[in-house]
DNA sequence: CTCATTTCAGTTGCACTGAAATAA
DNA sequence: CTTATTTCAGTGAAACTGAAATGA
């Protein structure tokens, strides 16, 4: 596009639309994809949690977060045990399967990264990375203000 | 997210998620979508042209460009006429009412583009610009290398 | 009663594939 | 025969909405 060529949404969604498909082809080949990978990292960091908290560490609908550990559930990844002090509530844990998924996924994302920045040096990478941070930053909790 | 706050593709996915939300919102108050945008702006900045070279120009894909071009030719935006030279061609050409429609829509277009930029300075903005520049140009037209 | 959690059903915009008909 | 264009039918991941059932 002529007149899109400096505007910083077009910028933005070309960027995420070219990087989603590598991710995309990348998780594939590793039976994942992008929710599986968000959902296990933040298992991983967090530890335990409802599903309820992982919608919210992770950003992921509350509904959809339902449908993605039905999956993982069958590929043995997680696991679902009700809260004791909160039957409400299920404890999703990582399995020791899940955390070797999970290993192999960050392999597959950090050689996305490098693919994605290549044409960028190492301070141009970093100084993509704050400008970006600032935007998230700002719009993150922002909705509806 | 903890551990995918420094990622850029966890970066430029988040910020793309922003992004195209606040475009949608402000489009759909103007009855439109991203891809009637997208074909608008082609269509002005080139001139009539047939329906794989919108395609090719906007980066939409031949048969969303079929729906899309429907949609507007209801809305009287467009208009499709077949072309002598070569009857497989549809050329599409914009009305006086799909011209006024991309120009209001050029006016949602840069108001979201200060919202989504609030952030930075003038000089950052146009870093963001460069930096994503050359990562798209370096990810468009190298599919399967 | 209100609020939170899990679940299911459905929707939308976007990107894409496959196949058919038509014509260069 | 091969290639290009338009069109239709359908798929898929992602983000989201609404409503129901359960329990704090």
């Amino acid at each position: 596009m002529t007149t899109l060529r400096h505007v910083p949404s077009w910028l933005i969604g070309q960027a995420s639309m070219h990087s989603h498909r590598l991710l995309a082809e990348g998780f594939a080949t590793a039976g994942a994809r992008g929710y599986h990978y968000r959902l296990l990292a933040a298992l991983a960091a967090a530890g335990p949690a409802s599903q309820a908290t992982l919608g919210r560490a992770t950003g992921i609908d509350r509904s959809d977060v339902v449908a993605a550990l039905n999956e993982m559930t069958a590929q043995r990844l997680i696991e679902r045990t009700p809260d004791p002090d909160d039957r409400r509530r299920n404890i999703v844990t990582l399995t020791p399967a899940g955390e070797r998924h999970l290993a192999t996924l960050e392999t597959v994302l950090a050689g996305i990264q490098d693919e994605i920045c290549a044409p960028l040096s190492a301070a141009e990478r970093d100084q993509l990375v704050h400008l970006l941070t600032r935007i998230v930053d700002h719009h993150t909790g922002e909705r509806t203000p």
